[in-house]
DNA sequence: TCCATAGTGATCGTATACGATTTCGTACTT
DNA sequence: AAGTACGAAATCGTATACGATCACTATGGA
């Protein structure tokens, strides 16, 4: 139930055509394949096939392919294709600070319009996540944070930037199951920093704590990341 | 000159297809429309005739309104068709707040980079955006605006925030002879805060400094707007 | 007079078809 | 043996064609 709450949350504004049309199907199926990992980076996206894979002519499964380019989940070269787009580590580091932005600015704008029912939400995902902790599992831990951002994220008024948001998390989603995801030491602290998010906020914190807030703990994440690239 | 160099600067990362495709001439021949005042906002965009327009199939036509509808120049509805976005009050507000957004972030982060060169030829567009204040010619004053703003961002490291800006500027340059862009007493505080914003970076000023700056700057603008609608 | 409904025109969505470009393999030359 | 040039296969880009959907209008009945 969390999964689907916060993966139809991940849509974009304008661009979610009708269910019904081809293009909208095409581009659900190949962006699936590509988060779930079916579709490893680097991989060729070949029109034809995948169209044929489908049941589809190429038209609509063209569309879908440039929505993705746009998002930038795939590669895109003139008469030569597009591929899966890679986990290159730069890549990582650039949509982490983008994120850490966008995000920061989201959840500070967000954040007079939480209401303590929904504070209570995201403690106890944070408590879950804490749990998680224990038992070792990165999948769920990784789900659960994705939750628990999203409920202090998605009030946002502004709709721009909580889609640029939703594309940041998309792009991070697209690296699953590779090497970046998980910093061993990173959880522990994140949970904690995740309680002190909520604190500042439930005290009515001004905007700018919060966005400082928000923005630092990503950044940590990222930070630990490079410190572990570092020694190998 | 430094008309054309801002505008090719302003192209997308990676949606750029080479210059001979059909779909790229459409994308850039509608696009000029727009921000040109050729078509206005709420004109409907018919595939057929533009297509018949500019010699084109309607493939490449329907490829590139699906670009700018990812861009948010055009709004898309399914089987009916695609109209110039709005010039929305309730748009341009949550544009400028983005852009006030990724812009401070951009130019915090391209603040180191700047060498004195780069603040020589800033001064300077800002000292002819002085001049023209006395004669008053709006059209070249958003020009230099824009020139200014190009200088002081463009050499951010992280691409993709550097796309979000570029975005951001595409949206507005859309409203371009629209009721939005020219509030009355906001052009003079606008070339100050330039002039205050170049000695913060000259100054070496921490990262936070000039990005608050750059966002307030920004917000100024909207509040400016803001206020001027108020009486309206 | 107003509302419901069927008909018509316009426009979009998708399939199929063909020309253009690239890439890779092979044969030939040095 | 290595490099180059040629050719074929694969894939993309675009045109054309047709079916599907929607908006609008006119006509009939309440």
């Amino acid at each position: 139930m969390t999964e689907s709450t916060v993966t139809t949350a991940v849509a974009d504004i304008a661009a979610a055509a009708a269910p019904g049309s081809k293009s909208e199907q095409a581009y659900q199926a190949v962006k699936a394949r590509i988060v779930e990992g079916t579709y490893t980076p680097g991989y060729r996206l070949v029109l034809g096939a995948i169209a044929k894979d489908l049941g589809f002519s190429v038209v609509p499964v063209r569309e879908a392919i440039r929505r993705l380019e746009a998002e930038g989940l795939v590669k895109f070269e003139r008469n030569v294709g597009a591929t899966v787009a890679g986990i290159d580590p730069t890549e990582y580091l650039y949509t982490m600070q983008t994120l850490s932005i966008v995000e920061g600015a989201a959840t500070a704008l967000s954040a007079p319009l939480i209401d303590a029912v929904a504070i209570a939400r995201a403690r106890a995902v944070n408590e879950e996540m804490r749990e998680c902790l224990e038992h070792f599992n990165p999948v769920r831990f990784t789900q659960l944070n994705q939750d628990f951002h999203s409920i202090l994220f998605e009030h946002c008024p502004n709709p721009h930037i909580l889609d640029l948001v939703h594309r940041g998390w998309n792009r991070l989603a697209s690296l699953r199951s590779s090497t970046f995801r998980f910093v061993p030491g990173r959880a522990h602290d994140s949970v904690d920093e995740h309680e002190a998010l909520l604190k500042l906020i439930e005290s009515g914190a001004d905007a700018d704590a919060v966005e400082k807030a928000a923005r630092l703990h990503r950044s940590a994440t990222l930070d630990a990341y490079l410190a572990q690239a570092q020694h190998h």
